[in-house]
This record gives C-alpha cells, sequence and structure tokens, in this order.
DNA sequence: TCATCCGGAGAACACTGTTCATCAAGATAT
DNA sequence: ATATCTTGATGAACAGTGTTCTCCGGATGA
C-alpha cells in the first residue's frame, strides 16, 4: 500500500543522526482505533480486490496499515472475521410482513434482494455457503421467510423444508454465476484482465456445445442456446418460478389464483 | 495428528548401529510405482480420515510413503486433484435412458443416488460445489438428466434450468448435512470424539429453538420439530417432491398422473 | 559392461493462520 | 508531578501450506 503518510501535518525530518528511538517511523500515528468494524470493512475491500483465495490476514492488516497480530485484538480468528463479513451482508435487511396474499411476491422480492446482496461482494457466495444462519442476529430473517410459508397456507412439513431449499437456490445459484465470471476472467486474462470479457467465453461456449457429436448429445446441443444467452437474471427467475410453482402445489385448493403466473408480474432488468 | 506409522507392518526395528545408507530406511521399498490412479486413492483415505482442512499434499504423499514433489510428476497441481476426486465419483454411474412416463421416478433415483455418492465420501459436497460437471468425462451425465427433463415434455426454457436446479439442490443438501455433522462431532468432543453424538445434538438444537421468544419467533418455534427430529432422508425428498411438484406444472396436461404422487413410491430407508 | 534416462528425494521459497513477550503511550492514582 | 496500571499495537516466531528446483540412484537399453 506505498506510505501514506499525509496525515500527521509536521512531521519532523528523520534526521539521520539520533538513529535511535525507532518511534513511529515506518507507520502513521494510527489515529482511529481500529474498531471491530474497520477491521470488517477492510476485509471487504481486500475481499473485491482479490477474491477470497486472496484475502488473508496479513492482506487486511497491510490494508489498514497495521501489523497481523493486531487484528486479533479485535477478532478472534479468521474464521469469525469471515462470519462477521456473513452477518453484516444483512444489516439494514428487513423481512416484510408475511402477507397471505401475495406469498409469491415476497418470496421473490426476498430471493432476488438476496441474490443482488451476494452479488455486491466478490465471492460472497462461497462464503455465506459456508454458514448457516442460526446465528442471534439472523434469526429474526429465517423466522420471517418461514412466517411467509406458513401463513400462506404451506403444511409444516413443507414449509420447513422450504425455507433451506430456496436459500440453498439462491447461494447455489449465485456461486455457480461467480464460477464463470472467475473463468471468463482468468481466461481471457491477456486482453483485459479486468473485465470478464463476457460475449467472448458464451461465444466460446456456444462453440464448444456446437461442436459436441449430435448423434451423443443432442439435448445438450438444443439447450445450450438457453444455456448460454439467456440473462443470468432469466434463469434465475426461471429456476424460482420452478420452486414457487412446486411450493403453490401444496396450497389447499383456493378459488383464486391457485398456481403461479407464468410471466413474473414485474422485471424491471436490474442489471446484465 | 499425533503419529500413525501403522501401516508399514513389520518395520525392523531402526537398530542404532549400522546407520549409514540411508536407503529406505524411512519407507516401503515402493513396489507399486505410484500411479495418479494411486495418489487419486491415497487422497481419498486422507479426506476420509481428517476432512477436506486436513487434506495436504504432504498428507497425500506422507499415506503413500513418498515426499511431495513425487505427486507432482503424476498431478499438476492440488486443483487438478480435487478435480480427479470429483470426476472420480461418477465412475460406473450410468444414467438410464430417459422415459417420458417414468420421468419422476428416474429423478428421484437420480438425486437420490447423488446424494449417496456424495455421502460416501467425507466433505465430497465442498468439493462437488467447487466444480462444474463440463469435463468431458461428465458431459454425458448431463446430457442424460437434460434427456429425462426434454423427453418428459417439460420447456426448453425450464429443462435447460432445471439441471442445475436439483444439482445444486443435491449439493447444498448434503453440504448442509455435513455442516451439522462436523459442529456435532467437534462439540461432543469430549466424550465421544469420533461418532457425532447425533441424539445429543437433537436435543440440544431443540431447546434452543424451544427457549426462543414465543412472542418473536412463533413459526420457527412451531417448525422446530420438523426441522429437527425428521430424518435427513425424509427432509431430502420432501425438497425433492416440491421441486419436481413444480418441474410437473409446466407439462403440457395430460390425462393421467398430471402431478406428483404425494407420497415418494418406494422408501427403503438408505441409512439413518 | 557402459550409457542413458527418469521417477522419486530433499531442500528451498513464498506464503498461510495464530500466538507470544515486549513496549510505547494514555489514563489513573498517589 | 510522579509513579503505577491499562490498553493496544508490535515484531518475531512457530507450524503448516502449495509448488518448484536440483540432484541422485537404480532400472533400463545397447
Amino acid at each position: 500500500m506505498t506510505d501514506a503518510v499525509a496525515d500527521t501535518p509536521a512531521t519532523p525530518p528523520p534526521s539521520p543522526w539520533e538513529r535511535e528511538r525507532p518511534t513511529r517511523t515506518h507507520s502513521a500515528p494510527a489515529r482511529t482505533p481500529l474498531s471491530r468494524d474497520r477491521v470488517v470493512e477492510a476485509a471487504f475491500t481486500v475481499l473485491d480486490r482479490q477474491g477470497l483465495d486472496g484475502l488473508s490476514m496479513r492482506q487486511v492488516a497491510a490494508e489498514l496499515g497495521v501489523t497481523v497480530s493486531a487484528l486479533y485484538a479485535h477478532v478472534s480468528s479468521k474464521d469469525d472475521l469471515l462470519e462477521l463479513m456473513y452477518t453484516r451482508l444483512f444489516d439494514g435487511f428487513e423481512m416484510p410482513a408475511a402477507d397471505p396474499d401475495r406469498w409469491q411476491e415476497q418470496l421473490l422480492d426476498f430471493a432476488r434482494a438476496n441474490r443482488q446482496r451476494l452479488l455486491s461482494h466478490r465471492d460472497m457466495a462461497r462464503i455465506s455457503m459456508a454458514h448457516v444462519p442460526f446465528t442471534a442476529e439472523l434469526l429474526p430473517h429465517v423466522e420471517g421467510l418461514l412466517a411467509i410459508f406458513r401463513t400462506a397456507g404451506l403444511p409444516d412439513r413443507i414449509a420447513a423444508e422450504a425455507g433451506d431449499l430456496i436459500s440453498t437456490y439462491i447461494d447455489g445459484f449465485v456461486l455457480e454465476e461467480g464460477m464463470w465470471q472467475d473463468r471468463a476472467a482468468q481466461q481471457g486474462g491477456a486482453s483485459s484482465p479486468a473485465r470478464p470479457d463476457w460475449r467472448e467465453m458464451a461465444d466460446e461456449m456456444q462453440n464448444y456445445f456446437a461442436s459436441l457429436p449430435e448423434a451423443d448429445f443432442p439435448h445438450l446441443r438444443a439447450l445450450s442456446g438457453h444455456m448460454v444467452t439467456d440473462s443470468s437474471d432469466e434463469r434465475f427467475d426461471i429456476g424460482l418460478q420452478i420452486i414457487l410453482r412446486g411450493l403453490a402445489s401444496y396450497l389447499p385448493a383456493r378459488p383464486d389464483r391457485a398456481t403461479p403466473d407464468d410471466t413474473p408480474p414485474d422485471r424491471t432488468a436490474p442489471r446484465t
């Protein structure tokens, strides 16, 4: 991180004699006292820059201009730090009051919001998959999710499983998304190492599928178009609709809207 | 790790004289010439004994009575080794010919078999989640899976997503299963470090849920019974049924069996 | 018998997470 | 004002990681 000592206004010049007293020759006075939140924040910075594999305690310390051991005063271990990052993801995320008439829209909103949350930091799905949301701060969220299922009228046996099902789906989908992203980035490295070269990768996959022998892989070839060209947002919603329809099939028959619509109510494509 | 060198049956006692000639003092003559398959096999042994976090190249080498660098003659990197382990999982696994009238049973069989496969080695779900099955050896499997969806009559848009959906579900479910298992094993360590102490853990979770304030967590408390006491096999099938029903809802209306049964056809509980 | 070759050995490099004794500076007490 | 205590960061160290390099010894071919 080079050296950024620009916050102490009048540092006396080192004057090569009087060499003793190495006090703060190498770092700023650390004006801000390095709280736990600052450690987590720096960890997110490193995560976004270098990915989960590049996220080491030493990198986080360097990001803060501090030694490694200093971190352990505020964080008990690296796993602890990852868990803090995981729960921090849910900050400012409120579950809606369950509305039996809008359970499908509420589930759609929940899933989309969570996906965006996972996408907001690199490799976040990998961190999410390694944790179970049964900590004190996160319990209200799973309660809110289960509330939607139960007040919608799903049998308890189904509702108990539905939470895991869609949470797993969201994490898994974003995880896979990130894997393609990484693969595209590391492969088209020479030309543009920064951006994933999305188009080029899609074409290459398309060509690969087209090169498969028609006799052995008819279905793979037939579906390659959807797998490659459909946007991630579309694909995410389709998988979600499958799950929602499955859940709806367990509802006691009601006169109005027994099954979800074929087209989601509002699709204001967030990003491509 | 302590010291476990008990695999060479008759190691001659070191006999401190005749100290010269360090030839093979520390390992068997290495009669078998260390093929790539032997490396993968040893990796599985280490994985089952020490878990993915304890699976290091040095441990694999020690398992074979060989130095680390010898492994790199047969395996290009640790990631390569993990990928070999991943594809080895599918050895001897044949996809059935897609039968439009039995697509649900075929999917159930596929999912259950894959779960058992993942359960056959410790932490295998973590390895599986990190890989995408688009290698040459694994493509026939995804082709066979897509064949089931397409010949069943699902729209292409849905079929293309369904493969990812259930694969993600299987991996995610087993991953979570393993996490609970690990947590139970490491927590009840003093009494019985080997076996997970399943009962004790279930009781503890039950008590934890029961201790939550009824006003804030009514649904969590109401569903805790299912989440804790229901067997993993049951829970796995329920999630699977939700997905299958969702898929079935996209089939063009057919006179017979439009939706899956409520009870799975045959439940010969494999293991508890 | 000699030359060749090649697979494994051993050491090294640059890292990782974590812990320890130390030490300067601020706050508090005398 | 002086002395003590507390706080929080330091630097070094430990054990372990993936990977690469040079080197050697024994099995092969001529």
